[in-house]
DNA sequence: AGATTAAATTGACCACGGTCACTTTCATAA
DNA sequence: TTATGAAAGTGACCGTGGTCAATTTAATCT
């Protein structure tokens, strides 16, 4: 019978990993998301490539990590602001969190890319933090109250899925910030408020 | 003053561009997209590395002609149908278009990034049948008509919407085909059928 | 203290998408 | 027929994400 097998984190490897972390956070300010390099990563980190990849599983997850974190705070700002009393003000209470996730390309598809929801195991930052933003676009639909015909979640949803596709949009075409908005303020419009 | 520039395009580059996409669709039947390599595709058509990049800018655009015209096949099918008379039929109706989208996680991927429509220029495969679709789910929605409050063409969009978000919460959880569709036509109801 | 073992780290190495200076082929002009 | 120039094609080379056998470090047992 062999021994219990001890597995403590040891604080050497939380330091590290916090080391590549706040040198990702510095070089993306400097640069762009789009523009990192593990290279760059590793070396402003003062560690060896393959830590790079104990720490992270590839460079997506320390994207979402990133990503994720940033989301969280906008939202939580969100959150903490008054229920929007009408459409407009809820699409502009909702401009900082737009404006940042358009702020690259690169970013949207991260976001994107882990976005779904929902999932027992395997859930992660960005996926988290859907749900938190589904979740207040529901108690907002309840306050108000918009589409009391259907479940509070599913508005929260719908809100959710017209975001994403406002902002899709935004992208593949010279559409302009203003155009963004107005496209999101029509969709809600018909989402919210079906006549 | 110079001549006029001559630049037909030559039978060979159509023939070697056409080699090209039939070793793709060939591997990617044999194996997967996820799984097609570059160097595959050139050694079986043929050809040297750089002849493939000479005729697409880069992997993911040859991605976006196989699946974009796979699209195009499935839409064509769903256009020549009768127009759904009610929600699950419709849902039914697009159950062969979400099995190719939801067949692999990287297909779905390349799909959204490519999406966005509505660009005048820059404007590929993927992003057309996007457009196709929405026309589509315009004019279902008028014969019926679901929504008389809001645009045909608005109806299309909100239908698309929902459509990329019951697939993307497919991808990120446990949850199985049935779950879709019937995610799907909660939304669509919803959407279309507001009480 | 020394032995033991798993966690943490290392860096040479690989896989694969993409580039570019150069060569070959083709169509037209002289 | 030959000369000319652009289109088409080539393949050695590069950048960068990711792997893994080997090494170092830290914690625990005797």
């Amino acid at each position: 019978m062999t021994k219990t097998v001890t597995k403590p984190i040891q604080k050497r490897a939380l330091a590290t990993r916090d080391k590549l972390l706040t040198a990702a956070k510095d070089l993306i300010s400097k640069e762009s998301f789009e523009a990192l390099r593990v290279e760059d990563v590793v070396r402003a980190a003062g560690v060896a490539k393959g830590t790079f990849f104990a720490h992270f599983k590839d460079k997506d997850a320390l994207m979402e990590q990133i990503i994720g974190a940033r989301m969280a705070e906008l939202i939580a700002e969100t959150a903490a602001a008054a229920t929007p009393k009408d459409i407009p003000e809820m699409v502009e209470l909702l401009l900082p969190l737009i404006h940042f996730m358009t702020s690259e390309r690169y970013v949207f598809d991260v976001i994107v890319r882990h976005s779904g929801a929902a999932a027992i195991s395997d859930i992660g930052p960005i996926a988290t933090q859907f749900d938190e933003q589904i979740a207040i676009f529901a108690r907002w639909a309840q306050k108000a109250p918009y589409r009391p015909d259907i479940a509070p979640e599913l508005v929260g949803e719908g809100i959710s899925a017209f975001f994403i596709q406002a902002i899709a949009l935004n992208f593949c075409a010279l559409n302009s910030r203003q155009a963004l908005e107005s496209r999101l303020t029509s969709y809600l419009d018909a989402w919210l408020c079906p006549k």
